[in-house]
DNA sequence: TTTGATACATAAGAGTTTTAGGTATATTTG
DNA sequence: CAAATATACCTAAAACTCTTATGTATCAAA
């Protein structure tokens, strides 16, 4: 059962910039399986947003590429520059942080929560 | 410190639909104090995102209003219908849910949270 | 051989929020 | 008492992000 489109909005360059911290490289439909995945089928990134936010975090300065063949098909690496490390970091901790804030707002019981 | 506006995006209509639970009938300009207040400034709704959309909830029937007059200044206070009721229950529970996903995928540790 | 998976990409449109403005009353402070 | 701040509503242009739709092409499996 996918979330509503609304609440991932938002999360996307955090989410990107953890997993290539994690996993040093990735591309592009790796990052939507790898996330489809961890989710449980939660979250399935999609590629119209996906690709147009890579470009721009590279042109950022936040991801870098390289370019491998394998047989006669494209793939197109991603990788964290330094600078993307410190803000993967950062945003993680602001989403955290949120997280915790949204909790006391919506006065959400963590003990309750049993997510298959 | 306030959070980054991007992390708020498609929370207002769940947030504003748990606080009229609670509180049985505000009005706009209180909901922006009382998630100023609950959430020790780290969330300020901004008027031009928070009266449009409560227009659009009222039309979509999930409030209802009525208006005061308190000396000669307008207050227009808004309730939560059944519909809405049912609808900030569903909301909050894809939040909560939504956040235990994002708390495996970003691999956060809530011990180690402590939001001042 | 055709379907589905892999793999990239762009562009129009939709939806939400910011920014910036507008109006007006009430209260506090210098 | 004048000026600043707080209260209280509202709208509209612009910006931003994501969805939906489309396009291209290779590879594997049925």
């Amino acid at each position: 059962m996918l979330y509503s489109s609304e609440l991932i909005k938002g999360t996307l360059r955090t989410i990107i910039l953890k997993l290539l911290c994690d996993e040093q490289k990735m591309y592009g439909y790796e990052i939507t399986q790898k996330v489809k995945d961890l989710t449980k089928s939660r979250i399935q990134l999609t590629e119209g947003a996906l690709y147009p936010t890579l470009h721009a975090m590279e042109s950022e300065g936040l991801l870098s590429t390289e370019t491998e063949y394998i047989g006669k098909r494209v793939r197109k690496y991603y990788s964290v520059s330094k600078t993307g490390k410190a803000k993967a970091a950062e945003k993680v901790n602001e989403f955290a942080e949120f997280m915790e804030t949204m909790r006391v707002l919506l006065n959400i019981d963590l003990k309750t929560l049993n997510v298959q």
